[in-house]
DNA sequence: AGCACGCCGACT
DNA sequence: GTCGGCGTGCTC
């Protein structure tokens, strides 16, 4: 007997031979020699033939199989639809070897199917009642603090295992084979629950769909919601969609096509939004006299204020009109090199030289200028010297400094952060959410920057609720995202979202992938790889671009919706067993964040 | 000559 | 992904 087993590497499956005493299965983790190493390997097919010149497999990882063959099976398309290896999925998505029960009574029967999407108000709170009407699902959230919280919120309506990596190991382990073996019927996780043994009845939930956290980097390189989708599909289980602004791609499908419903969204308590018009005056106050006015109010009502500072784009704006200078085939935001004078398009390449005059308005007053956290914290403390300020920017310090952040951060009257920074006030509890110029993230050279702007401002209304007011200072006052945020309307987003999306080949009515090579011969490389993509008809490939300094060469690919099985097709010549010489290449499907 | 480092290629 | 092999090049 022949088994073939995936390790967690960029390879194909190894054959070994089966001692005649051990007993395994597909779907089970062994021990096996790799370089002279004991192993992990993951089982995927068991076959006859000769097997006399094969190493043998040492012993079980794992006492039964962590996988159903249909589990297995969802395993192996995504790793088809990331261009991952099986090995790699499987070890991101599976607990540390040692456990595993055989599974009671999985993979049930045909069950009624169908994906539904909830939103507006008390979404959250609809979909526990649906849990507990259900009484066994599995819930996937975005991180590990999602999943502390919604552990708690699941704990009211019966046991709850948690199968992420906030518990140690061992428990993982156990939690994950004890809620296959049925001793709960409610688990929560991150990504690496999506795997999990379910009850036949169970329903599938995932939280706040758009998070990018969905998809963090590292393999299997695939957005939680797909997988998620994709299982209910097979396994005909209900799943259920959370999220305040739903990726762009999920309100498509839930609008445009079937099997995909929404409710019409329940409004819920809105804060008063004020949009203020910064063109040509924010030149070194970053706060506008309205919301200077509001800072000034809601510290004078005993409230709390948090001014909002976006991410600096590297792009020009027109500080007469407003516009961002964009690509005029691909409408990303051009980048600015200061060293060149030029501007390049981050999709096609086109380069640019930089010009005098605004395109749109022919106005002399372009400029890479923006406020960071530094210089808005410096110009508030001056403004308002007796306040208690504290600046929040978690990504800049973690750890201890992170945790004196945060002490500042909640006795503070006036907080000046990131996004992030919205996490640390509860429901009602700010007064003021100011953004001092959120159509920064706008210069962001990614097409989804109108999404982010918009995810952003929404879930600041939210936090904010009836009892506070939201000052949106901007350059584009009539950008859809903010009359949506303001109108509290969240079709007035998407509706010309999607016409943009669909106007220049975006998703979700295409489907991207990037590719980056590096090390060897990158430039040669690359062209190879560009040359066998442009081969064939269903891709649309954008000429190699340099990346850091040379040192890697980047591929942006469009196709259809087969995209990774056409890819995978079109570059069979660079995967697999290859001299390394010749560099390395790295394949992004339907990358969230757009590299940098 | 002796060794440190980095790159390459194989791994069943 | 990970490791050992071995080439280049630096130092004693």
């Amino acid at each position: 007997m022949i088994a073939d087993v995936a390790f967690d590497a960029p390879l194909a499956p190894f054959s070994y031979r089966v001692p005649a005493d051990l007993t395994i299965a597909p779907g089970q983790r062994v021990l096996a020699p790799l370089r002279g190493a004991k192993r992990v390997g993951m089982v995927v097919r068991l076959r006859d033939g000769d097997d006399s010149r094969l190493k043998a497999i040492l012993g079980p990882a794992d006492r039964a199989p962590v996988l159903s063959a249909a589990r297995l099976e969802l395993a192996e398309w995504i790793a088809r639809e990331s261009l991952s290896s099986v090995g790699s999925t499987c070890a991101a998505l599976l607990p540390p070897p040692g456990g595993a029960e055989r599974a009671r009574g999985e993979d049930g029967p045909p069950g009624r199917t169908g994906v539904e999407v909830l939103i507006g108000a008390g979404r959250e709170r609809r979909l526990l009642e649906r849990v507990g009407e259900a009484r066994h699902a599995l819930v996937i959230v975005p991180d590990v603090e999602a999943a502390a919280r919604w552990a708690q919120r699941l704990a009211r309506l019966g046991p709850v295992l948690r199968l992420d990596s906030g518990t140690d190991d061992d428990a993982r382990t156990e939690a994950w084979t004890r809620f296959g073996a049925g001793a709960a019927g409610l688990a929560v996780g991150t990504r690496s629950a999506l795997l999990a043994p379910l009850p036949p009845q169970a329903l599938l939930a995932l939280i706040d769909e758009h998070e990018a956290a969905h998809k963090p980097p590292g393999a299997p390189r695939l957005h939680s919601r797909e997988v998620v989708l994709e299982r209910a599909r097979r396994e005909r289980r209900p799943a259920l969609l959370t999220s305040a602004t739903p990726s762009v791609e999920t309100w498509w499908r839930a609008t445009d096509r079937g099997g995909t419903t929404m409710a019409p969204p329940a409004p819920g308590p809105w804060p008063a939004v004020t949009i203020t018009d910064t063109r040509g005056i924010l030149r070194r106050e970053p706060l506008t006299p309205p919301l200077a006015r509001a800072v000034r109010e809601t510290l004078a009502a005993g409230r709390r204020v948090l001014l909002v500072v976006s991410r600096l784009g590297s792009s020009l704006a027109c500080d007469e009109c407003g516009e961002v200078v964009r690509c005029p085939e691909c409408a990303l935001a051009l980048v600015y090199s200061r060293t060149g004078a030029t501007l390049g398009c981050r999709l096609c390449g086109t380069t640019i030289p930089l010009m005098d005059a605004c395109p749109h308005c022919h106005g002399r007053r372009l400029s890479p200028f923006g406020w960071g956290l530094e210089r808005v914290e410096h110009a508030v403390r001056r403004r308002f010297a007796k306040a208690r300020i504290a600046r929040w920017d978690p990504e800049a310090s973690r750890g201890a400094r992170g945790e004196a952040q945060r002490v500042a951060a909640a006795g503070a009257e006036i907080v000046i952060g990131t996004r992030g920074a919205l996490r640390l006030f509860g429901p009602a509890s700010l007064g003021l959410a100011g953004f001092v110029a959120p159509d920064q993230l706008l210069r962001l050279p990614d097409f989804r920057a109108g999404e982010r702007m918009f995810a952003l401002l929404w879930a600041a209304a939210e936090r904010v609720g009836a009892q506070g007011a939201l000052v949106i200072q901007s350059q584009n006052p009539t950008h859809y995202a903010l009359e949506a945020v303001a109108r509290q309307e969240l079709a007035g987003f998407y509706r010309p979202e999607l016409k943009f999306r669909a106007e220049l080949g975006y998703p979700p009515f295409r489907r991207l992938a990037v590719i980056t090579l590096s090390g060897g011969e990158t430039r040669a490389l690359a062209d190879e790889v560009a040359a066998a993509l442009r081969a064939s008809p269903r891709l649309t490939v954008y000429p190699p671009v340099a990346e850091r300094r040379e040192r890697a060469r980047r591929i942006v690919v469009k196709g259809d919706a087969e995209l990774p099985v056409v890819l995978a097709s079109a570059l069979e010549d660079f995967r697999g067993p290859r001299p390394k010489s010749r560099g390395i290449m790295d394949v992004e499907v339907d990358p969230v964040e757009w590299p940098s």
